[in-house]
RNA sequence: GGCCCCAUGGUCUAGAGGCCUAGGACACCACUCUUUCAAGGUGGGAACACGGGUUCGAAUCCCGUUGGGGCCA
């Protein structure tokens, strides 16, 4: 059995959803599980939706996420050139051979003689084939041609008989030939249409398995049509089952709201990005659900591909995202956490390895570090009755207490680690005869102006350090007095 | 509308006729730990769409209904 060859063939037509992504992650493995190679192709033949900067947009995701292809646009290989718009003389060679074969015609129907041969076989409930350009002859053809009309060129799909083929995912699929239509396969611009070109660069390219998005599934047996007329062997088909962005909307690229690039952005980690849409749509079998791609790679089987269609689930990934932060050692996540911290802070002279300590199994999405830290740089202006917490039992009275001996005690202080300050403040609380919290409690809210904080008080105490504790406290004070 | 495909908790899924009192994960709810919040620990509620078959036995096989998705319009 020869190499596998597998092929990842997005469009430059914006940013690459997560839907794309993992048929690129899908395609990638089933390659490389078995050493084969993986090739990634731009299909850029709908000029009219590229997108400035999406092809290397998709280059920057690849390379993320460490799909690494063995031949490309930009890496070369033995079937180039792999950009279609690169490929054109190579589509009107093949679909000339096609229409000497039988398998396609040329069409000189106007949009609107289009149209109404369409409306026509819709009312017969029947599909669109175009009788009349079916009918011409070599010679009437010839002489439009020359006489410039402008024309395409269509498959010309059998009136009779069925055409199947076997997938992976979805075992047989069969459909009546008379079902078909007849579309269009090199666009008067000169531009094939996806239903031409895949099958040409899929042979051309030797791809031994075709895997794509299971939209294509019923639009299938006309490139195996195709296939069968050029008398070339059918590759090994694959579709995916669909991702939704609800049970009611899919995803789309419009609202950009599931594209790598987004969740890139937002602070995910691309390894989780990929680990999560790796399960969206394939189970190993037993209970792992952290991967390496490597071990993807491993594990990898058409067995455990699903069939229905899946729903992407935000909170799940973000659950995923969180988990692989807490496992990146702390130096890593200090590295990656800090250009979210703002310019204030890292002039501020705070500790910001000690902050991201802190940070660190508290960050499910490393955009969310600016709110949980905004009261660093500088305390904000805060609600005195945040001191009163039913759970803490403290109120103003009680925390004005705390606050004054706390303010006494640490002013003692000679060394402000965490565990000094904790004892200190532990044994203030002994000898004012209250509970920890109702010193503790105080202390963190004077220190911050906010409910919730990553750290208490004496993580804070600690990143503070002496002066700068003791002048929050005071504000502490004040606030409570006039109260 | 025609054709194709799919169907296990809210979501992702395990399950390939007896191992199923249907397993795991996210989410949710309790409790716990505790200087707030997280994280961690413990526990809980929650599913085989429905109806017929086949079989000694069906989540698993077949048919239909319903629901969902895709393609072509």
């Amino acid at each position: 059995m020869a190499a596998v060859r597998t092929r990842y063939a997005p469009s430059p037509t914006g940013y690459m959803h997560l839907g794309n992504l993992r048929t690129g992650l899908y395609a990638y493995l089933t390659a490389k599980k078995d050493g084969g190679r993986f090739i990634l192709r731009i299909e850029d033949t709908d000029q009219g939706r590229l997108q400035e900067g999406a092809v290397q947009a998709i280059y920057d995701t690849l390379g993320r996420v460490g799909l690494t292809h063995d031949e490309g646009p930009d890496v070369g290989g033995p079937y180039g050139p792999y950009v279609q718009s690169e490929r054109l003389e190579i589509y009107h060679r093949y679909a000339q051979e096609l229409i000497e074969l039988g398998g396609a015609y040329r069409c000189f129907c106007t949009s609107e003689e289009t149209e109404a041969q369409r409306a026509e076989a819709r009312l017969h409930k029947r599909p669109f084939k175009d009788e009349r350009c079916r009918a011409l002859s070599p010679d009437e053809v010839g002489r439009r041609l020359a006489a410039g009309v402008p024309s395409v060129v269509r498959q010309r799909t059998p009136l009779a008989g069925t055409t199947s083929y076997e997938d992976v995912v979805f075992g047989h699929i069969a459909v009546d030939n008379a079902e078909l239509d007849d579309s269009v396969l090199l666009k008067s611009d000169g531009f094939p249409t996806y239903n031409f070109a895949n099958v040409v660069d899929d042979h051309l390219m030797r791809i031994t398995h075709v895997m794509r998005g299971a939209e294509y599934l019923s639009s299938t047996p006309k490139y195996v049509l195709i296939y069968e007329t050029f008398g070339w062997d059918i590759p090994v088909h694959v579709h995916l089952p669909v991702i939704n962005k609800s049970a009611t909307e899919k995803l789309s690229k419009r609202h950009g709201d599931a594209s790598f690039e987004d969740y890139y952005h937002k602070g995910y980690l691309p390894e989780a990005i990929l680990n999560y849409v790796a399960l969206l749509g394939w189970a190993p079998g037993n209970d792992q659900e952290f991967f390496t791609l490597a071990e993807l790679t491993q594990s990898f089987s058409f067995e455990g591909l699903s069939k229905s269609p899946s729903i992407f689930d935000p909170t799940k990934l973000r659950w995923m995202n969180g988990e692989y932060i807490r496992r990146l050692p702390l130096e890593e996540f200090h590295r990656v956490a800090t250009p979210w911290y703002p310019d204030a802070l890292r002039q501020s002279g705070v500790d910001l390895l000690a902050l991201s300590r802190l940070l660190h199994t508290r960050t499910a999405v490393f955009s969310e570090i600016p709110e949980q830290i905004d009261f660093v740089a500088a305390l904000p202006d805060y609600d005195p009755a945040l001191f009163t917490h039913k759970k803490m039992k403290t109120d103003g009275a009680i925390a004005l207490r705390s606050l004054k001996a706390a303010r006494g005690a640490l002013s003692e202080l000679t060394s402000f680690s965490h565990e000094h300050v904790h004892a200190a403040l532990e044994a203030l609380a002994a000898e004012l005869g209250m509970k920890n919290g109702q010193v503790m409690y105080p202390v963190r809210v004077a220190l911050s102006g906010k409910e919730f904080t990553p750290g208490g008080a004496s993580e804070l105490s600690e990143l503070f350090g002496r002066d700068e504790v003791l002048r929050r406290l005071g504000i502490g004070i004040e606030k409570l007095s006039q109260a």
